[in-house]
DNA sequence: CGATGGATTGACAAAGGTCAAACTGTGTGG
DNA sequence: CCACACAGTTTGACCTTTGTCAATCCATCG
């Protein structure tokens, strides 16, 4: 992983903003944060790492992972650019970050200092706040995926999420960073479901491939039929 | 619903206060709040109500839904004392909550006047961030739970979950406030299915009943060892 | 005491997990 | 440039688990 200097993060936010949501963090905030730029699969904080940082994706992707004591592995959130993580209510991170993309460019701010910029600067809190609000807003929504009842509404939901998550899109082509077992994981179901439900959506024309991990979705109005739970943002 | 004035607010976290986790709300948030108290199935708030306030449950519990189309209920979380909600990202609230036990108590803040309050007192800001911290703890933690593998796994870390969250046990009783068809729509599973697994369990004597609310816990390590997922707090 | 709603049990069918094999595409070395 | 190796993806066959539908049990409240 390379470091670079926080001077260059405004740049850094300017070059890859058609991935960020409008909302860019806060000037004094930046201030503190390091930007490094990692390879695919590289931890970007372990398990039981004590909480010294918070974190936010400026680009690239990452995924958030729980291990089991028999080895099986849930992905709890997939990590886009403007989203924040590290928000931790313990001394320790409980998850391991990875990213997902080579390239991926992750903002580090050291959580002492920035909790003490919060105290001084009203500003900055009500950032903050913000952007954990909206982490609750994606983790309900994240389980409204979770809880669909079949493998179609679980795919589907989820096809959805990232169409929604990569912005507001000129071309209606879904670039899905992650693997199918990364999928699988996300959904707990077998990469061999997945697999046979995008193929089945494919067979219905509901969705197109271009490769494995670019899609297009042709009939959203399908999609959201099945999993229509009040969707939106979610409090 | 009644409501009672801020004043009593203090008797009523000291008389419920065994119930309460240790770290109780601050002092000049105290002020802001309402406390009212309610019947059971009662919304504290509905799909699309502007986010005019945020919550903390003082006393009893509720439930987040979420509604499907075709009339499904899925349960995003369960509130109990202690647990703020009603943060949300946007101007809505999107879910709607209910009280599951009869003679609830909810503090309910004023959003405008406690962000007003966040922004001239450092400390209120803090407690309120460490508040969203823990919303997000406990919707990873759910996520966990959500994607056990098998209904045992699924059951066995929900009876964990509640006896962790209904505090340090004096008695190895765990009370579940909620209906078995409430467990079904938190755990994406069909009533049926809850109750042959509670059963099953109870069979093996990894849990005994008093009746179908008061369960107690016989063999934990029983309970830990499939869905041993890094629990704890998660971040 | 019967009525009501929740909880349990049983029988069956369908969905999805598992195991195994084939396919695809990308990169590497000859 | 081609052949091969490897990892990710897809497909197939089978079998376990869970959802569904229906009936019964149980507790509580009039």
């Amino acid at each position: 992983m390379e470091i670079s200097s926080a001077v260059s993060f405004g740049e850094l936010v300017e070059r890859f903003s058609r991935a960020s949501p409008p909302e860019t963090t806060h000037e004094s905030l930046q201030q503190l944060a390091v930007v490094a730029r990692y390879d695919t699969d590289q931890p970007i904080h372990r398990y039981n790492d004590p909480a010294q940082y918070w974190f936010r994706i400026v680009a690239g992707a990452a995924r958030k992972i729980a291990l089991s004591g028999d080895g099986r592995r849930h992905i709890v959130d997939f990590l886009l650019p403007g989203d924040f993580f590290g928000f931790c209510a313990s001394s320790e991170h409980h998850f391991c970050v990875e990213t997902i993309v080579a390239g991926s460019l992750v903002a580090r701010f050291p959580r002492r200092s920035a909790e003490r910029l919060a105290d001084s600067d009203p500003q900055v809190a009500r950032h903050i706040r913000q952007a954990a609000f909206e982490s609750i807003a994606r983790l309900q929504r994240r389980t409204l995926i979770l809880a669909g009842s079949s493998a179609l509404e679980k795919v589907g939901a989820f096809l959805l999420e990232m169409a929604d998550r990569a912005g507001v899109e000129q071309t209606p082509w879904v670039r899905l960073p992650m693997s199918r077992s990364d999928i699988a994981d996300y959904l707990a179901m077998a990469v061999e479901t997945v697999s046979r439900t995008l193929t089945e959506l494919r067979a219905r024309r509901t969705i197109a491939y271009r490769d494995a991990r670019r899609v297009q979705i042709c009939d959203r109005e399908m999609l959201e039929r099945a999993p229509r739970v009040w969707v939106g943002r979610a409090c």
